[in-house]
DNA sequence: TTATTCATTGAATATTTATTCAATTATAGC
DNA sequence: GCTATAATTGAATAAATATTCAATGAATAA
């Protein structure tokens, strides 16, 4: 038997997960509370017992988004190049067994763009920035050369850009399978005989 | 001096500016009438004056996005990946002197991919399909061993996706300039030395 | 100059959407 | 079983937004 603590966790869950669809495939914006609260199964009336507002309800979202975002550093690589590869593929690979996953980055990547995002959430959302992580990290394959040559400003946002543009067709679209984690990697790996 | 004819159409471009700048960074169901007429500098009134409708202003720029959009063929390449190198250096270098273009890139992206989209709009905006015409030019490159193996819509795909990925981000924020074309077109091309 | 047509405004209205709340039903503890 | 507490509904209200329209001003044609 469920307790009534359970239930109304699992409630607050559902509730979560069908806002979440939501976002993403129509955007925060043009979602209605009904939609929601339609898909998932209960009276609009409900929805404000658990959340008290549609802007809370994104915001608890977006703070689930934040925390869920745990990415690896570069350690255990012997070079530069392997931290993409590996980052890459650990990505891909859990998008496709947890689509939700898939759903979040989508919904922050919505969150961080959006001029229509209210403040205090875009706020949360922009904690995340992986783009400035990377920069290091492309500077030491730079130097090891497994790396191309390049801002690597430039270059860490090109790969972003490339896996942000990806994550979203595959978010609302899985009839696509996700590309091969080397292809995308391609983008910053640096060409073989060429000369330093 | 200007005439009547010239000064409605100059409104209706100035309309259809203003629309299109806050469509792209707040995406359609979140930008409000009177934020456009207020950019466009006039009453809502006069807007409805020029459109009858938001959605019918919406639609006359998925018309222009349309039109707007004739993608060279590969017709005058030797290889197969020359015409991803001339396609992506110039469809990037028309985003740096044309900004617009990058944001017309995005509007269409959203109507394509949004829920949301009112469905005449969205009809529209799906006569562009860009990764279907890949395709055949995927399959000669990898006769040719200019492009790498795997499915070509695949590869198609995450070429197509990337662009997007960057366009976007390009579209709201200039700040970080665009990648060189050659690291996108390296999602695709064959590397030196793989063996056929 | 005068009449006519078009551009323009902004307040009024209509529509859509978020939120509240009084009433009802179910559950848990006694 | 009885009582208290929590879950749930859906219709009513509030708030936000799109659209209309009567009135005004400016340009053109006669």
């Amino acid at each position: 038997m469920e307790t009534r603590k359970e239930q109304k966790e699992r409630r607050r869950q559902e509730i979560l997960y069908a806002a979440l669809e939501l976002f993403v495939s129509k955007g925060y914006a043009a979602t209605k509370i009904t939609d929601i609260a339609k898909r998932a199964g209960m009276s609009t009336g409900l929805m404000f017992h658990y959340f008290e507002s549609k802007e809370k309800l994104y915001e608890a979202l977006i703070q689930m988004g934040l925390e869920g975002t745990a990415y690896p550093g570069a350690q255990n690589c012997d070079h530069a190049i392997d931290f993409f590869v590996n980052f890459t593929e650990a990505l891909f690979g859990y998008m496709k067994e947890q689509p939700v996953m898939a759903k979040f980055f989508v919904l922050m990547a919505e969150a961080q763009r959006s001029e229509a995002t209210p403040e205090p959430i875009r706020e949360i959302a922009m904690r995340v920035n992986v783009i400035e992580q990377f920069v290091p990290i492309i500077e030491w394959g730079q130097r090891e050369g497994t790396i191309k040559e390049g801002s690597p400003i430039m270059l860490s946002n090109a790969f972003w850009c490339s896996v942000q543009g990806i994550a979203e067709r595959y978010a609302t679209n899985q009839e696509i399978d996700l590309p091969k984690a080397e292809w995308i990697v391609d983008i910053v790996r640096r060409k073989q005989g060429d000369g330093l």
